[in-house]
DNA sequence: ACTTTGTAGTCAATCAAGTTGACTATTTTA
DNA sequence: TAAAATAGTCAACTTGATTGACTACAAAGT
């Protein structure tokens, strides 16, 4: 495969293709450490629950999809050891959600894993230009967003 | 919504959220002009067909998905009127998937709405940083693939 | 020539991540 | 204190993918 082919990439390509080579890259990394059964969509989640835990409804809100969806991933991370469900101290009805021990371990191994990989993005492209690749794509994704910051702002890890 | 939150934005949630406000947008504007049908896992497959058409197993390698996907998907597009199964002229396994008419309009769609989209961000950060930006992403999706070009590399539209 | 092997595509069952709607158990409010 | 709102779960469905089994045709090897 030559070098050819991504000059005529357009945005839209580069930015799914730069995103999905990070997310994959994480990914198998963090398989090779034995936390295969974490997948993509788990990322986003746990960055709620740290520090403090938070309730289905919190996770809900802050991954702009539905109650029942995140009860099913929470499911899936219960039955993983990742996190459990604890009783609300002060609301029956409610549920914290809080990270095990081993959802510490692979929280702690995906940020060393994504400075790894960022590092060697700004050894690659200088680290002005990363601090500049930073500073546009955070004016567009504000920009993107200015009165309708809605459910879609869903990132992942 | 204040700004403070995009501040601290890491690269693989700015990555995420821009790339989902681009396709995001598009789909919206596809909606308005009547192309509520498309969704954004077709994207990428217009790509493949146009301008010639091309076969399953062609878009499968393309879209780095099985051809069992493809043709799920191939039965859709056809249902909803954006492409046509041919017999293939020398080959009697294999079929071309062509545009049709419809199919067609919704590209040419895109095009306009993508060059647009992106006029927007370029005047947002201006258009040298535009140029970097693309410059320093293909970059990063090069050399994240040196070696191990595979079936990952699914960009979508 | 014709049998073996390979290839293009479809069918069926399943999975993953999401949806909507209905429901229970609590809490809040009027 | 009765009515309305909220937190969570259950069940059924959707979408975009998977693997495995199968049919029809093509290409190669004796």
């Amino acid at each position: 495969m030559n070098h050819q082919v991504f000059n005529e990439l357009d945005l839209t390509s580069l930015l799914s293709l730069s995103f999905s080579a990070l997310i994959d890259e994480l990914h198998d990394r963090l398989r090779e450490l034995g936390f295969g059964d974490i997948r993509p969509a788990h990322g986003f989640m746990f960055k709620c629950i740290t520090p403090n835990g938070a309730t289905g409804i919190e996770l809900a809100e802050y991954l702009g999809i539905t109650k029942q969806a995140v009860s099913k991933m929470v499911d899936y991370l219960e039955k993983s050891g990742y996190v459990v469900r604890q009783t609300h101290p002060t609301d029956k009805r409610g549920k914290i959600i809080v990270l095990t021990e081993r959802g510490w371990l692979v929280v702690k191994a995906k940020e060393k894993i994504l400075t790894e990989i960022e590092g060697g993005w700004s050894k690659n492209i200088g680290t002005e230009r990363m601090q500049m690749l930073k500073e546009d794509l955070s004016k567009l994704v504000f920009e993107e967003n200015t009165g309708k910051l809605s459910s879609r702002l869903r990132p992942v890890w």
